[in-house]
RNA sequence: GCGGUUGUAGCUCAGUUGGUUAGAGCGCAGGAUUGUGGCUCCUGAGGUCGGUGGUUCGAACCCACCCAACCGUACCA
């Protein structure tokens, strides 16, 4: 053993986090439905692996006093460097970059996997986690926007969200072109651009009054003067900020563009910026992904035009999209909270182009895992573990023979595919192994000491009614002597009990739940 | 990055105006009970008091710096 001073301290890096059984498999239930919608459209699986050259995702030069500033890097024997990806979309442009004459365009794949961020964790915001993309690169109609939006719009569905759930959907073009007819137009004006952007993303999050701080002359992080940082603001006037708040709808009674029809919020957006190209053509595109999703049957209830949905700042060049909970979903404190987005995407035309001469058009989006499963499970579509812990096989004695039968009990219980383990613990204390049982949540204990194998027998005890009976017994005398909920049946009979068993612990349940 | 709050046992927390050996409950391990979970009782293990330095005869407590966690905010390709 290790000496004290040299023993090493067992902690987990910030922002990372162990997955217990439980996670593992409500996520793996979750992703199941997942895939089953991307198939249907007719997707396939693809996957990258999680390290790429560092320039490959956009990310030109590891400062070389922090190398780590928000992506993870090293570098390679050959002084490369490398970094682990940060989304699945950097890295897909690559493939298809690098296999171009062999991939066979429109390229629809799908693809779930780790992402890292070197960035400061918060609540449910890890430095790794999962997303699950869909992506359809070479495609250049409009088409291909509304199909991710009805896909994103089936799969909430699919999670048992129906009713709970909006895609909103905005085109990149409008706001761009409303800057422009403003007077942000030009690359003086980029940076006071991203700033307007960065404002209006937050307006799900703060009041419309300070949007129009953030707009104007900035606002102080605590809310008030002096407290916190201050935010430095991109310094429109009223009248700027009230034409821009305007088209996102958000000026108006109640929030976004709640209630209006789809054609009219198109109709609103391109008034008043007639002169200008990109809104104009802006507005066309999102007509289109309006006119083909009501089509198919997806009203505004599922898939609406939001003109304030932003999306990230960098790549998208068309229509972006978001699906966001609109159901009230308790915390673990049990307070109700906006959840939000759990997913986007939008169109990237710019992202393969990047690695070739040509123009490759190509539109996706992403789905946050752990968020997701967090809403699932907070809204309690998810959570049962549908695995029942194993059937323990106990240990009596320690002989040859003793433990050939145990050893055969458990083997038979599963080739008639029931969880069985034999207890694999210091065996000479029979009331530790029930114990163990006890806390494994084991359905049952499979007994057999010297008196039942004499006789060809085996003692089954079920641990579940025997818990709800050990309310009513006091000593613990008695506890003992009455060996509760549990019978001897023959060794041949063994299997057919014990599933018939479980069938019966199974309808209790059932029971107990509906 | 900025601001605030908090750091004492595995967990939740006490801890006297600075004073001897830092406590409780829960949990864990062993026993009462060599073939039966729960209850009850007994016993035990587990702490560099977040770290370093300072003030002091003496620091968990006072001071400085650092670190971490949490909350807000910023960034988030």
């Amino acid at each position: 053993m290790a000496n004290k001073a040299d023993r090493v301290k067992a902690r987990l890096p910030r922002g990372f986090a162990d997955r217990h059984p439980h996670d593992i498999r409500a996520t793996g239930e979750m992703m199941e439905k997942i895939r089953a919608v991307y198939e249907r459209y007719g997707f396939d699986p693809l996957e990258t692996p999680l390290m790429e050259y560092t320039d490959t995702l956009g990310k030109f030069l590891p400062d070389q006093d922090r190398p780590n500033e928000g992506v993870f890097s090293l570098q390679d024997d050959d002084e490369q460097w490398l970094s682990l990806r940060y989304d699945l979309t950097a890295p897909l442009a690559r493939h298809v970059a690098e296999n171009f004459n062999e991939i066979q365009l429109p390229y629809r794949t799908y693809r779930a996997g780790w992402v890292f961020r070197n960035e400061k964790p918060g609540p449910g915001r890890f430095r790794q986690f999962m997303q699950f993309d869909a992506d359809t690169v070479g495609a250049p109609s409009v088409a291909a926007d509304a199909e991710m939006c009805m896909m994103m719009a089936d799969v909430m569905e699919a999670l048992g969200l129906k009713g709970q759930y909006v895609i909103r959907v905005n085109n990149r073009k409008v706001l761009d072109g409303v800057m422009e007819a403003i007077g942000l137009g030009g690359d003086e004006n980029a940076g006071r651009r991203l700033t307007v952007l960065r404002a209006i993303d937050k307006l799900d999050k703060f009041s419309v009054d300070d949007v129009m701080l953030l707009l104007g002359p900035g606002r102080w992080d605590g809310g008030r003067e002096g407290e916190g940082d201050f935010t430095k603001g991109a310094g429109l006037d009223d009248a700027q900020i009230t034409r821009l708040l305007n088209i996102t709808g958000w000026n108006e009674q109640g929030s976004g563009a709640t209630g209006v029809a789809n054609g009219l919020t198109v109709d609103n957006l391109s008034r008043g910026f007639e002169d200008s190209p990109l809104v104009v053509q802006g507005c066309a595109e999102l007509d289109e992904i309006q006119l083909l999703c009501a089509a198919a049957g997806y009203d505004i209830d599922r898939i609406r035009i939001d003109p304030s949905v932003v999306r990230g700042l960098e790549y998208y060049t068309g229509p972006v999209y978001e699906a966001e909970l609109t159901a009230e979903i308790p915390n673990e404190k049990g307070e109700i909270v906006r959840f939000g987005s759990v997913g986007g995407g939008g169109r990237y035309d710019g992202l393969v182009s990047r690695f070739r001469g040509q123009p490759v058009p190509a539109t996706g989006f992403s789905i946050g895992v752990s968020r997701l499963m967090t809403a699932l499970k907070n809204l309690g579509k998810l959570g049962q573990d549908p695995v029942l812990a194993p059937v323990l096989v106990t240990v009596m004695d320690g002989d040859m023979e003793a433990m050939a039968k145990y050893q055969s009990f458990t083997q038979r219980l599963r080739d008639a595919g029931i969880r069985a383990e034999m207890y694999q613990g210091n065996w000479k204390k029979f009331g530790n192994q029930l114990k163990y049982a006890d806390r494994r949540g084991a359905p049952l204990a499979i007994i057999q000491g010297a008196d039942e194998r004499e006789k060809g027998e085996v003692q089954i005890k079920d641990l579940i009614e025997g818990k709800q009976l050990s309310a009513e017994i006091e000593s613990n005398e008695e506890w003992r002597e009455a060996r509760v909920a549990q019978f001897s049946v023959k060794e041949d009979e063994l299997v057919e009990t014990v599933r018939a068993m479980l069938d019966a612990q199974k309808r209790e349940r059932d029971g107990a739940a509906g």
